[in-house]
RNA sequence: GGGCGGUUAGCUCAGUUGGUUCAGAGCACCUGCCUUACAAGCAGGGGGUCACAAGUUCGAAUCUUGUACCGCCCA
């Protein structure tokens, strides 16, 4: 076994090239239904078919590549399922625009060439977003990927829709529903999207019929005024009492309309009276089932005004609306006109303002699927971490609403219900009826109708396998906070509905990635960072170390471009440590076991102290993941590497490595081994690569070590090699260093340039691990002569540092400068009695010490006599000072 | 209008049963270092009335209530 030599950067591109390659040639993430492992399984949250990558991907499945590769090397047989799906509208709207480019349209095409050219974008583009999550490592089962449209995926649809139907739970029904006029397409209230509107509000006239006056309306909207069909007040404000039961006149138009109460209208808004439409608003439409109102539908499918618009048939809405103002200016009838500001509901594919809309459209039934999914929150089998989410989804499911599921596309699932043409007797079933007699709904279903069945299609259902009932339920789901009803309540439902069973336990809701000043990443704003640069500029590990790194729990993480340089330079500090203690393994060194095999008695107390914090480490990292603390668990990852066995323990061994003796020294280099391979360890899930790429070279130093990190066995506890005492012992050690080097820095002294050291203390514990660290003090002090004695005299002149339990005394010939000195003890002295007379108010509070329990006083007392000896120090050294 | 969250250093955030030298980390800043793992680094340093007010308590960044501001969701 020799020494291993690697570069002295890390450089991600060839690793992670090599590695992706290794573990799918290994099958190392393709789980097996029948291994006699317990299971544990995720689906992914399937990103869209017209996806590409972005940063709340790469957090999203940061996060469940980080769970799932904790899970397999904790001996489970770890399934993560990925797939996408068809997004409905977006994939139909980007070939839609496609063919439009080549002249085309889809109608011109029918719907069966549009469908073939919706395959064969799919088929070129559709794997997009799975090669950039691959890039990133994320270890998903890919031979088991999903499609919404796949033909099992398909017939999970078709059976949802049938058996709902025969229960009664699917029904068809008129109803306002959102339209968005140029997708041509119904939306649900989820699928619509706010924004803030400056706009005006307009205050028309109405008539009233018997020639008594008018009652002014304030409206956001004239246009619609084409189909009212009442005016409304609330019966109890007085203004208007006068005129409930009379009639108004409809201007432009000359209809008449009556003068409801309804209690619906806001006094406090304009004028406190109201007209209303309702074939075009949804509140119109209930005041309008109430008084048993007309409806008159003005705006057409594409946004333009109807024939029932009269004069202004064939208008856009919005044009209409322009020449309906002037027109009503132009007889008097605009009173006035204010500016508004108001949340206008676009849609989520193309921002067009959404239309209210009446019309035909399948809903599902929600009131029955409902409770079983709010029990299963209330009495929790399903935990929401962070938990106050649950909140957010028991008011959802409390309060909900049907679900219209059809949406006026082709590219999607296809209705299954078919008409007889000869007499409209309904037809639903599985397979479409054979005698030619019937014609198929042209509606296909919302794209959710599909994801709400993923944590169980996408492993055969309704066929009963061997995936099904090995990976269903599922474990943990992750997903942002926007999609708790869209998605993860749904899917509560149909696990509840159609296996009886919920369809995972635990659901890890993450923030939204925003830029640096908090705004959301969005195209149109171009302030978004494609995660793919990131991962050519500086590795796939670094994009992920830095984004848990930086997503705080439960709130959106703000991500800047320099966000990314903590994880690089993490993976960097982790490979230089590797360097370290690879380069020093030696000549002799024979395959070591994953657990440590020198006995206790042969170790240094260094040794054993970094043993001791990686076993805390190890606690914590494990601890962490299981209660969904990503953020957590990799900054006690961070701070171990980093600022204890890098910053620390490998400083330490140094010297034992150089040219200790051969006994110690192999003992140095074998306690570094193992902590080195356990904390690659640790870390493999939140950097896969850097890890792996490690663990190529420190597996051969490894008797039957595992031949790939992804397989490698999860570090165990190990409680014994805890010893509080001895971290703070060493912590205390440290202190003195540091006391050294702070002197040394105040007092300009030159790196390169020793000094000597006396340190003086009346703890006998403290002195003899002072003793015992002798030399490190000495090397990482650059101290010449050490001297460790309580009884030293301290020579002059000499710069002094108090720290607790010692004092650290640096004769400095020639170069100490009083004045500096003297503030520089001035302002400790400040800071420590300051501490002190914190603690004596404490102690002298007669309460304190009869309520406060009695090991809280015994510690401030142990307090106050550290710092009363302080300040005594201090101020002898101070007066010394004076005397010099 | 209803609900949920947030406010700690210049910036982003930790601070999990109220008491450890509780006021921390990273970035940014200042000083000195290319010290044989790492300048993507090392060593040292400055910087905060924990949004505000009241309350509970011997003791509050932490618990309660109210106020202000910010964000998200629902209507």
């Amino acid at each position: 076994m020799s020494a291993v030599q690697l570069p002295k950067n890390y450089t991600p591109k060839d690793a992670e090239e090599r590695w992706l390659g290794a573990w799918e040639r290994k099958g190392y993430f393709h789980a097996d239904p029948d291994s006699p492992r317990p299971k544990y399984s995720i689906v992914i949250p399937p990103p869209n078919v017209t996806g590409v990558l972005h940063l709340g991907h790469a957090l999203n499945n940061t996060m469940q590549d980080i769970m799932i590769r904790f899970k397999r090397m904790s001996g489970f047989e770890a399934e993560w399922l990925p797939g996408i799906d068809h997004a409905g509208i977006a994939t139909q709207v980007v070939v839609e625009k496609q063919v439009i480019a080549q002249g085309a349209t889809r109608e011109g095409l029918g719907r069966e060439e549009f469908l073939r050219r919706v395959w064969e974008w799919k088929n070129q583009n559709g794997n997009t977003i799975l090669e950039q999550l691959r890039r990133m490592g994320c270890s998903c089962d890919w031979p088991r990927t999903r499609f919404t449209m796949d033909e099992g995926l398909s017939r999970a649809v078709l059976e949802v829709f049938v058996r709902l139907y025969e229960k009664g739970l699917i029904y068809k029904g008129t109803y306002i529903v959102n339209w968005c006029p140029r997708c041509r397409t119904t939306l649900s209230d989820d699928e619509l999207e706010r924004e803030e509107r400056d706009t005006s509000l307009w205050y028309i006239r109405y008539p009233l019929q018997d020639g008594s006056g008018h009652v002014i309306i304030p409206t956001t909207r004239p246009e619609t005024m084409l189909g009212d069909t009442a005016v409304a007040v609330n019966p109890k404000d007085k203004r208007h009492r006068g005129l409930i039961g009379k009639k108004a006149i409809l201007p432009l138009i000359g209809r008449v309309l009556p003068i409801v109460a309804d209690d619906y209208i806001d006094m406090e808004f304009g004028t406190g009276a109201m007209k209303v439409t309702p074939a075009h608003d949804a509140n119109d439409f209930e005041i309008g089932r109430r008084h048993n109102l007309d409806t008159v539908k003005v705006i057409a499918t594409d946004g333009t005004i109807t024939a029932a618009g009269g004069p202004y048939a064939g208008l856009d809405r919005y044009e209409a609306r322009q020449r309906i103002v002037e027109h009503l200016k132009s007889q008097g009838l605009l009173d006035k006109i204010e500016p508004h500001h108001l949340s206008a509901a676009v849609c989520y594919r193309c921002s067009t303002i959404i239309e209210p809309f009446l019309s035909e459209q399948w809903f599902v039934k929600m009131s029955a699927l409902a409770p079983p999914a709010i029990a299963a929150v209330k009495d929790g089998r399903i935990r929401f971490h962070p938990p106050h989410w649950s909140k957010v989804y028991l008011h959802w499911l409390e309060n909900i609403h049907d679900w219209c599921i059809s949406r006026q596309l082709w590219w999607g699932h296809r209705i299954p219900v078919h008409c007889r043409v000869s007499d409209g007797a309904v037809y639903v079933g599985l397979t479409p009826p054979a005698d030619g007699q019937y014609r198929q709904e042209e509606d296909v279903l919302d794209t959710w109708f599909s994801s709400w069945l993923w944590p169980f299609s996408t492993f055969g259902w309704p066929e009963s396998t061997a995936a099904l009932k090995a990976f269903y339920p599922t474990q943990s789901l992750f997903t942002a906070s926007e999609i708790i009803f869209l998605w993860v309540a749904r899917m509560v439902m149909a696990g509840c509905e159609f296996l009886g069973e919920i369809p995972f336990s635990d659901v890890y809701i993450h923030g939204t990635v925003r830029d640096s000043v908090g705004r959301r990443m969005s195209k149109s704003l171009g302030n978004g960072i494609d995660p793919l640069e990131i991962i050519d500029r500086h590795g796939a590990d670094a994009l992920r170390l830095s984004l848990v790194l930086a997503a705080p729990e439960g709130q959106d993480p703000l991500i800047g471009e320099n966000t990314f340089e903590q994880g690089r330079n993490f993976a960097n500090k982790l490979w230089n440590a590797a360097r370290l203690v690879l380069a020093n393994q030696g000549e002799d060194n024979r395959p070591q076991p994953l657990t440590l095999a020198i006995e206790s008695s042969q170790l240094h107390a260094s040794d054993r102290w970094i043993l001791s914090r990686l076993s805390s480490s190890v606690e914590t990292v494990t601890e962490q993941l299981h209660s969904f603390r990503f953020n957590f668990a990799s900054k006690s990852l961070y701070d171990f590497v980093w600022g204890e066995f890098c910053d620390w323990y490998l400083e330490l061994i140094k010297p034992r490595l150089f040219d200790g003796p051969a006994d110690d020294a192999r003992v140095a280099r074998a306690v570094s081994l193992h902590v080195l391979h356990t904390i690659v360890r640790l870390l493999h899930p939140f950097a896969p690569f850097v890890t792996e790429e490690l663990w190529s070279h420190l597996s051969p130093l490894l008797a039957g070590a595992p031949p790939h990190a992804a397989v490698a066995p999860w570090p165990p506890l190990e409680p014994e090699r805890r010893d509080p005492r001895l971290d703070q012992a060493m912590q205390q050690v440290f202190d003195v260093i540091i006391a050294i080097r702070s002197v040394r820095a105040d007092k300009q002294i030159p790196a390169g340039r020793t000094v000597d050291c006396i340190i003086r203390s009346d703890k006998p514990a403290l002195l003899g691990d002072l003793r015992m660290f002798a030399d490190n003090v000495r090397i990482l002090g650059k101290v010449g002569e050490l001297t460790i004695d309580p009884q030293a005299k301290k020579p002059v002149p000499s710069a002094t540092a108090v720290i607790r339990d010692a004092e650290i005394i640096i004769p400095l010939e020639g170069v100490i400068d009083l004045e500096a000195e003297r503030r520089r003890l001035e302002k400790d002295l400040r800071h420590t009695a300051e501490q002190l007379e914190k603690i004596n108010r404490k102690l002298n509070n007669a309460d304190f010490l009869a309520n406060a329990p009695s090991d809280v006083v015994a510690k401030e007392q142990a307090k106050r006599e550290n710092f009363e000896t302080m300040v005594t120090r201090l101020n002898a050294n101070l007066e010394q000072l004076i005397g010099w």
